[in-house]
DNA sequence: TGTACATCAGTGAACGCGCGTTCACTGATGTAC
DNA sequence: TGTACATCAGTGAACGCGCGTTCACTGATGTAC
């Protein structure tokens, strides 16, 4: 039994592989993610991955699902429990920030198709849906909070893409959280 | 001199292995798009690709930048002009219809790094940028236009992104229009 | 406490595969005279 | 109009590569008595 923490012959080598995958991920970019690649970033051989993982794409969705986790945490820590516009932004920014920060991650969590197979990926991405979710209908009662969070989880995860591809000229750091900010208030303060 | 429309030996090849790219994005999906396959979906020696484009990546740059024009086409018919936010919603359907009818092609536009030595590929995607600005500004003059568009362009990207990603449980067709339509005057109706 | 056994994580070698790209070539097309 | 030549698009074979996955195995760990 694999307590978290117990190590067998080579340690906890399912946790090692995703972190593997991970940092392959930053270094590499998300084209150059193999089986062999992670095993060979992890010390082990190419076989030992399939004793932990069915396939390739089970390890990818572990990956995708920490990148979920994380993304949450770094949402979490922008603003708590944000209530007004310019809090919002701040969460925002975070988002945006994640992507430019974890590129390739980012892109393995939306830039192709999930499998939808995975529970424990399927979920990680439902809790940050639900949680967008649950800070505009908060933030902002309106009479159509479906309509509402869809636009701003929509409004966040198109500047994050956005920016990520160069659509924007302004690149440095400053001016993508003015930007980003000039966003939000754009869509969100008349409403209030 | 290769004037579009004279058949070498085997025709307008380069035009062909464009088309032959798209087919196989829509039949197989991104991952799939290889050089050896154009060339075989194309009827030609694996190597007459290189005749045309010096290495994958320019092809895959030409691929995106008619996928561009084609969704710019897409927009301009659903709307030639857009001034109230029930005709800009028109326009941002069309952008997500066009996500979820050709996934493969959206995903290869915008899902991986962008290779900025084309400037072909450059200039289509920035024509959508200006087109989305242009249609804001004019629709919609306010303080901060830059600040509306951005944050516009990246609603209506998010909208087709998560709609592709499935992150929105209802997927029928009607369901997609009249929720794109309500996020999009969530957004845009109190700014009127 | 010590021995015999079962488990199963990781090994090492091999499979067949399709890929991107190169190379010298050939043969159809267009051009100069 | 006809011939000699230059061009260059497409051929066919080959290169080296890394991939995902399988297999019988081995040897460290945990367990029963």
């Amino acid at each position: 039994m694999a307590t978290p923490g117990s190590t067998y012959h080579h340690g906890d080598l399912k946790t090692a592989l995703v972190n593997s995958a991970l940092a392959l991920l930053e270094e590499e970019g998300a084209a150059a993610l193999s089986m062999r690649g992670v095993a060979r970033h992890a010390g082990v051989t190419s076989a030992a991955p399939y004793r932990h993982y069915p396939d390739r794409g089970a390890l990818l969705s572990a990956v995708a699902a920490v990148g979920y986790r994380e993304l949450a945490e770094d949402l979490a820590e922008a603003s708590p429990m944000p209530t007004t516009a310019d809090e919002l932004a701040d969460v925002a920014i975070a988002y945006v920030r994640f992507a430019l920060r974890r590129p390739a991650l980012f892109r393995a969590m939306f830039g192709e198709p999930c499998d939808p197979t995975s529970p424990e990926r399927v979920e990680a991405a439902a809790a940050i849906s639900a949680y967008v979710q649950a800070i505009v209908s908060r933030a902002f009662p309106a009479s159509e909070p479906e309509a509402l969070s869809d636009a701003v989880w929509a409004l966040v995860h198109g500047l994050a893409f956005l920016f990520l591809d160069g659509k924007f000229e302004g690149a440095n750091s400053d001016d993508l959280d003015r930007r980003v900010r000039a966003a939000v208030h754009a869509v969100l303060s008349p409403a209030i």
